[in-house]
DNA sequence: TCACTAAGTGCAACGGTTTCACTTTTAAAG
DNA sequence: CTTTAAAAGTGAAACCGTTGCACTTAGTGA
């Protein structure tokens, strides 16, 4: 749930007026041209204009409802932050923060392999652009402060506690971490057990004169 | 030692060829103008085009010596990623691998308070201007194969080990986690001390229900 | 001396983004 | 029901980082 999908709607809101209506239409139109364009032949290989074109509007409109060419991609789901949040606040009892947000990584930002076609191809398209992809993980940092607040929070220690934007930061990098290696959900999760138990050194004692 | 300070010198290569010689010199020309340029003006008042102009060379020759406007204000020093490496191999007997890069952070990331003009302007320029800000920390994230690979060796693990590229690449985040924390260089340090030892849930006992 | 190649040139283009002056639509106040 | 002011949209031109292309220049090594 991450970002927009093909004709999601949202839930939310009660719209109020004509006005109102029309302007979710006219960006609705344009998100929806745009990944559709997308996802026939590549972010890169799409242009601005070529997507206003598409959703019969000028250029102008266009970044008048997405400030640049990766939010054509990505709701701007205000629940996300909320949801990570009561990731931490409303954890099972007896759950450690960082154990409550390995959950939360693990359910929302690794793509469940099996998964409906249409999801799937949204995933590949953003996991196969490196521009999306630092959109997404961008997104997410923006969270830092709310999060570092609900950590605090939860615990009884100042708002601005250093540990907490700490945990708070390396919580939401984690899954980038993953990247490469073959298997990303273990990945995310010895992540996670690093920042849960701290490193601890491997039993097997060294000398320590390695240099290479 | 980040980055390019006004007419630094590398103390490397020995200079083979008039050619080589003339290469080094046109992209010292451009470097220096820019870096003026910047100081003087800001980076995002400056062109590219207006750059070149100033080093009296094309555009398209400043493309050939720095691939993108932000490589401008940076040296490619090879043995950043070096003393990295070292931080880890050659830290005193005894020091744990996250203190090792902890000292590392300190010493090379933060702003030393209190030091040369020029550097402190240098400084300013960057942390003033986001585009900068993203570019260092790209840099420094490239090392992070390299980093994990180091401590992997360090503890005998394989090479691909989750937990060390998972340490790796938070500690090459950490220094981002104290921006904006009045003191970073202690944020920095709390930062490592949740590497070093996990996530400790503070002694006050909380019963699990205090729900926004 | 003669090719070979790396370095540099000038210009035009591209693509994301912004600016500007302008028209149309809608909400709301009189 | 008008008037009015804000909001939404338009069209075209420009800006800026970046790339491509065809070309000249100048060291280099045979």
């Amino acid at each position: 749930m991450i970002g927009r999908m093909p004709e999601s709607q949202s839930p939310t809101a009660a719209p109020t007026g004509r006005r109102e209506r029309k302007k979710a239409a006219t960006r609705q139109a344009i998100a929806d041209a745009a990944l559709r364009l997308f996802l026939e032949r590549g972010y890169d290989d799409v242009g601005i204009r070529e997507i206003a074109d598409e959703a019969d509007v000028s250029t102008t409109t266009l970044f008048k409802h997405f400030p640049v060419k990766e939010a054509l991609v990505f709701d701007e789901e205000a629940d996300q932050e909320a949801r990570l949040l009561a990731a931490v606040r409303e954890r099972p009892a007896g759950q450690s923060i960082p154990a409550a947000l390995c959950e939360h990584a693990l359910r929302y930002r690794m793509a469940a392999t099996g998964t409906d076609a249409r999801f799937t191809a949204f995933f590949e398209l953003i996991n196969t652009t490196p521009a999306l992809r630092d959109y997404v993980q961008a997104m997410w940092l923006r969270h830092t402060g709310a999060l570092a607040r609900a950590i605090a929070q939860e615990c009884g220690l100042p708002e601005d506690d250093p540990g907490c934007t700490a945990l708070a930061h390396f919580a939401l990098e984690a899954p980038r971490v993953a990247r490469g290696h073959d298997d990303p959900r273990q990945a995310v999760t010895r992540a996670f057990d690093l920042l849960e138990h701290g490193w601890r050194p491997t039993p097997s004692k060294r000398t320590r004169s390695s240099g290479r």
